[in-house]
DNA sequence: CGGACTGATTGGATCGATCGAATGCTGGTC
DNA sequence: GACCAGCATTCGATCGATCCAATCAGTCCG
């Protein structure tokens, strides 16, 4: 390994001056700089981060707590928060917690452990509980997503969860829908289910909730299995909310078993956007996060002068899994 | 910030028996040990890991390089090695290099000056030039997954994707199909296109490689667009090989869009056996890699006593997207 | 009862950088 | 020629741990 020392024994000059070298110092003299940027080179010197973590308390790592990779949420976020935090020199230290409290808490103490700069939290349904020990451990922290309002949690950058969930209500209503129902990871999509029920409620419309528990709410299959059994037992349904795009790729995927017919039979929205919603057989209408807004604004507010709370409005995506209400086809079935 | 010194002067020793407690080192009486935890337990002290690394080298982080987080083959696997690594105690560092190899060098560099123990390394394409740095850099690594053979590349643990591409090609074989289409990912999949002509040459079957560039070859998106052109211009084809799910989860999609029925008008087999191939309308059938078994060898190989190369066996997923050819009913449709 | 031996604890150097103060050098001024 | 300013560089302490050698008790034994 070779160290600042030895650049500085082949410079001809003391640790000191390469270090001034190293930071761009304007305090060296160009053809001093010159003979140790060139001990520098010919030596393949690289500065270690960590004496230098130690020496400034500043170690240039970034603690990336998400819920799960199995989303593909997260993962566009995830690639958005590495690049933009890699134009700014920092590093990420990943931990995904797959819901278990103890192991998000072992990994928090270890990020802080690692004296990260700072640390960018998703809500994984354990956020305040979360909270209480980063604050404990006295890391600098941004919420990142949240839907819950956590007493005190700020800074927050999050999105309008209950404006998302109005934009999907409001739009089946408008297609004249009269019996949906909202499959969706609940408690923690609470609001986003306020939301459709405000715009179904100003079209004094019905709404059949099926809560799925939090294990399989999470996944595709979890939306599967809510729908089929949501579809089987009320026929009635024309359209299905689906709190969330993965859960959403899920009941395409019942309705496709159940021989109900996207959008003609049968209409489903989500929420997020992923990549894979447009890619869906057929092509999924949602609503939209600006994924990448988010990943700039908790950087920013994480790195920059202090804010308190940003939160960025969706937009509604039409494609092909909506559609206009016919002549109450579902409940001929019925 | 609770240093070592700390938890030293309110348990009247001296830091290096707390350091001995720490470490779970013998020495220590069992009353100053109790004194000593006592200490620790008041002051919520917790060793940092980089002073710890300064002094001994091991700062208990794992660098992984991935090409990107878009393919749930790469998250599935971060997400084994992660609870592998964590089991043992080690963090992760991540860098997605999305196939830029200057970005990648810059990684490169980094986890080095962050004295990673060791680097896991996945074939973005451009592996070659990132082994020439690594061992430059003299960091410890396992080059993971990777197809082609590189030189002097051990450690390596990989797939037998040579068998996979085999046993996609004798599937579709079996099934009676004598028109068959490639779509892949090239040069990355080269091997797996072999092992896929070997078995159709054992049948004298004509194979049609539509080869599709490097930057779309890795998403959903390029497989629909290149089985879109094939099979339009060739509707006499049966049958699709994807070199990996990905790609066929594109070709799926472009089945549809043409109105060409999977499995009925069309056979798709892909490899991998990613989870949304499972979920796919129709089930993906596919050659599946054992992913958890990848990892774990990974981080035995990394972490263990030193290996040369394990090479694990694929097997093949029987699902919905394939069947016998019927009376060459894509040929009536030319 | 002194010397060797084991067991527990202590002291000081070290890892590789940064920080702040001190030093040496140059040149201008009176 | 002495004095001071200002620039460039050096010196020594520090960050928070570990490592190795040294010290200090006790015990055991001849």
């Amino acid at each position: 390994m070779v160290t600042i020392k030895d650049v500085a024994l082949r410079a001809g000059v003391t640790k000191q001056t390469v270090s001034n070298v190293i930071n761009q110092r304007p305090v060296v003299k160009a053809d001093t700089r010159a003979r140790v940027e060139q001990a520098i080179a010919e030596l393949g010197y690289t500065p270690s981060l960590l004496a230098r973590g130690l020496a400034t308390g500043r170690t240039m790592m970034i603690g990336l707590v998400v819920p799960t990779l199995a989303n593909p949420f997260y993962t566009e976020l995830i690639t958005r928060l590495e690049r933009g935090l890699e134009t700014d020199g920092y590093g990420i230290a990943l931990c995904t917690t797959d819901g278990d409290p103890d192991r998000a808490a072992r990994q928090l103490v270890t990020l802080k452990r690692r004296y990260i700069d700072g640390l960018i939290l998703f809500d994984d349904g354990n956020v305040s509980r979360h909270l209480d020990l980063v604050r404990q451990l006295g890391l600098p922290f941004v919420l990142c997503g949240s839907e819950t309002a956590i007493p005190d949690a700020s800074p927050v950058v999050t999105f309008d969860h209950g404006h998302a969930g109005y934009l999907a209500g409001a739009h089946l209503r408008d297609l004249g829908h009269r019996e949906i129902a909202v499959i969706g990871e609940f408690p923690a999509h609470e609001v986003r289910l306020g939301g459709a029920q405000r715009a179904l409620a100003e079209g004094s419309i019905a709404i059949r909730p099926a809560r799925i528990g939090p294990t399989q709410a999470k996944s595709q299959h979890g939306g599967f299995e809510a729908a089929a059994r949501v579809l089987t037992d009320h026929p009635e349904v024309t359209a299905v909310i689906a709190t969330h795009d993965l859960l959403a790729l899920g009941v395409l995927q019942a309705a496709a078993a159940l021989g109900r017919r996207v959008p003609d039979d049968l209409s489903v929205i989500g929420i997020d956007d992923i990549i894979p919603a447009a890619e869906a057989q057929p092509a999924l209408t949602t609503v939209a996060f600006p994924i990448d807004r988010l990943a700039e604004e908790a950087i920013g507010t994480l790195l920059g002068p202090s804010r308190e709370t940003v939160s960025l409005s969706p937009h509604l995506v039409v494609r092909a899994s909506t559609s206009y209400r016919v002549g109450g086809r579902g409940i001929v079935g019925a």
